[in-house]
DNA sequence: ATGCCTGAAGGGTTCAGA
């Protein structure tokens, strides 16, 4: 049975991080790769990795701008219904590039690079929180067949997060910001990660200091949200905690959902790439320790 | 050290990230 593997990753800047973004492609093979803090231009993007994508038989989806945020979804289960940003949303003062969306082998993809926030309280983090409330309008009206895969920016509780009294005053953490988290998810969103491991120890995200990622202090801030019909096709979610390791990584892990054939068997026109390797099984279990 | 790394822009330093 064919299945489809989707991926998240904010990759901090698509241009450091190619060096580890072709090989982990090859790697874990996946139909649909959602990636946010690109931080390139459309033009910039195509150039440095137009071909190298169409080789592996990726259609990209791409809404950058020249330093900050980006988004991409990479497909190859097809890729229509193209919607850059997000209809409504604040800016700061403009709008970022901070949402694309396609529909890909019959399921709608929000690829989202949320706001940081930066400080309770603050005017960026009041626009963090509308954003959150535009995110959940636009996917209210959306299909039943929906994942909203990115970089939310929320640790959705302290379970999510290494050490809660660590972040005590920071964002991330508030109860406004994890309200708006569940108000978006209360729309018909499983957080397919944590139901799959519901009482692991799950992060996707390590500060580059002070040695967190080889102590394991993160937080889980990269998410899945699938509507119950992706929901319920999923047969493996983890995390890639390999990709976090060596050489100049980011400081973001995947986050890998693997799901199982439509039940009407629809996925959508699968392009296979011209001379991709043979698809290798992912783990099925977190990879939590080296 | 309360920004401990990393990346970007721009210029010899500052801002942003979570």
């Amino acid at each position: 049975m064919r299945r489809v593997r989707i991926a998240t990753w904010n990759v901090n800047s698509l241009k450091q991080r190619l060096p580890r973004l072709l090989p982990w492609l090859d790697d874990r093979q996946p139909d649909l790769a959602c990636l946010q803090e690109t931080k390139l231009t459309d033009d910039a993007l195509a150039e440095l990795l137009g071909d190298d994508l169409a080789a592996r038989g990726y259609t990209v989806a791409i809404h950058g701008e020249g330093a900050w945020n980006g988004v991409a979804i990479l497909s190859r289960v097809g890729l229509e219904g193209l919607l850059a940003g997000l209809p409504g949303a604040p800016g700061f003062p403009h709008q970022e590039a901070r949402a694309i969306s396609a529909t890909c082998g019959g399921i709608r993809v929000v690829c989202v690079y949320v706001p940081n926030g930066r400080e309770p309280g603050s005017e960026h983090y009041r626009y963090k929180l509308a954003w959150l409330s535009s995110l959940r309008e636009f996917v209210a009206g959306g299909p039943e067949a929906t994942v909203v895969c990115g970089d939310m920016n929320v640790a959705p509780t302290d379970d999510d997060v290494f050490d809660p009294a660590a972040y005590v005053g920071q964002t991330h953490v508030t109860a406004p910001e994890r309200a708006a988290l569940a108000e978006l998810q209360a729309v018909g969103l499983r957080d397919v990660v944590r139901d799959r491991w519901p009482n692991e120890r799950v992060f996707t995200y390590w500060d580059y200091r002070a040695g967190m990622f080889h102590q394991d202090l993160g937080m889980r801030i990269d998410l899945v949200l699938a509507g119950a019909t992706v929901a319920e096709r999923v047969r493996a979610a983890w995390v890639d905690r390999q990709a976090r390791k060596g050489r100049r990584p980011s400081d973001h892990a995947p986050v890998v959902v693997d799901l199982d054939e439509a039940p009407d068997g629809d996925i959508g026109p699968v392009v296979p790439p011209p001379s991709a390797p043979a698809a290798r099984g992912g783990p099925g279990r977190l990879p939590q320790s080296s």
